[in-house]
DNA sequence: GTAAAAACATACTAACTAGTATGTTCTGCG
DNA sequence: CGCAGAACATACTAGTTAGTATGTTTTTAC
């Protein structure tokens, strides 16, 4: 469905709300017909949205780099780098549009609120398990909290992804070495 | 100006183009004719917002709490602590007022980016220089970058309060865990 | 081939939006 | 007092919003 890509584009510019369906439509070749026959109102568009572009888009990024049995404090920072630095889809003036709707919807909306939080604690499951398999293993040390550690990764990429609207690609590049320093700080 | 703290409350729980002049007006004793009578327009009144009501807020808790010289990491934890469990003023659902004006305005709007540019920077560099000092003299280890260090620092802190957002308090303290462990390996 | 249902398209509506036009009231000053 | 400007108040406007009502076309089932 090529309208939701559309929508995720101009949202993720843009936000949600502020986002009409009326320019939706317009910047696909949609009528407000066709449109209202797909989704029962905006909401549930926006729901699918998260379903069926952000989720899937979100998981390749996040959670299969860290499918990894080698050096796992190298793979999770190559997913950092990979979300902040390579990934062509994402903008630095916009940000991530997961942390977006979190910052726009999160309050909001409750439907949101439950899809959104599906996303981050996948990733932060993933994150963990990935800590205490390589801490288990005994390629890691065992002195740090898996879960707490990657609560606090994944804090630290929502906070750069804001930061980086106001600062630019400066506070990428700054913070991606703070991240390597406290990376291997879990060593 | 009353005004501006009934609309920095509404703003903060709705967001800015969420939060319409009409609304402003009727939840407090203020007319239209008032409102624009003080401000040109709808922009205008929210970087004065910023300006009269954000920034100062925002310094108190961020900048102030470091102005010591005893133990900086422990003045940091508590400046953390204070913005994310004891401040009266914040909700953790809608997380941090400007935190959610980066998020949104940041990319639209370049005298929004710029005001709160100027916070970022000024909480930043209060870190950076208290690192640096407690480096110089030797209470602290020199292996990290103190620019590098406050800027991981402040990015975690707007990560938390997105994920606050759809996690709830039990992030907080887990984030807090995890902050009290990183600002450890600097010693 | 035709009827029914799916998949649209067009024109509308009621509520809301920032902002304006045009008034009125208050407040200090000579 | 009187009067000028500051400080409002009220009524309006043009544009936008999500959503609907009512059509038409296209596909599917038999």
């Amino acid at each position: 469905m090529d309208i939701l890509q559309k929508a995720f584009e101009l949202i993720y510019k843009n936000g949600y709300q502020a986002t009409s369906i009326d320019v939706i439509i317009a910047s696909t070749n949609v009528t407000k017909g066709a449109f209202f026959y797909h989704f029962k109102n905006k909401e549930s568009m926006g729901l699918a949205l998260i379903e069926e572009v952000l989720s899937p888009g979100m998981y390749a990024s996040m959670v299969r780099p860290l499918e990894t049995s080698e050096d796992i404090l190298e793979a999770i920072y190559q997913m950092m780098e990979g979300l902040l630095i390579d990934n062509p889809f994402f903008n630095i003036a916009y940000g991530c549009p997961a942390i977006n709707l979190i910052e726009e919807m999160g309050p909001l909306n409750e439907a949101f609120a439950d899809a959104l939080r599906k996303i981050v604690l996948q990733w932060q499951e993933a994150i963990q398990k990935s800590l205490y398999e390589a801490q288990e293993s005994g390629r890691i040390a065992k002195n740090t909290s898996p879960q707490q550690a990657a609560l606090f990764i994944t804090a630290g990429y929502g906070g750069v992804r804001n930061m980086g609207k106001i600062l630019g690609k400066n506070c990428y590049l700054t913070y991606l070495k703070a991240f390597k320093h406290y990376l291997s700080t879990l060593k």
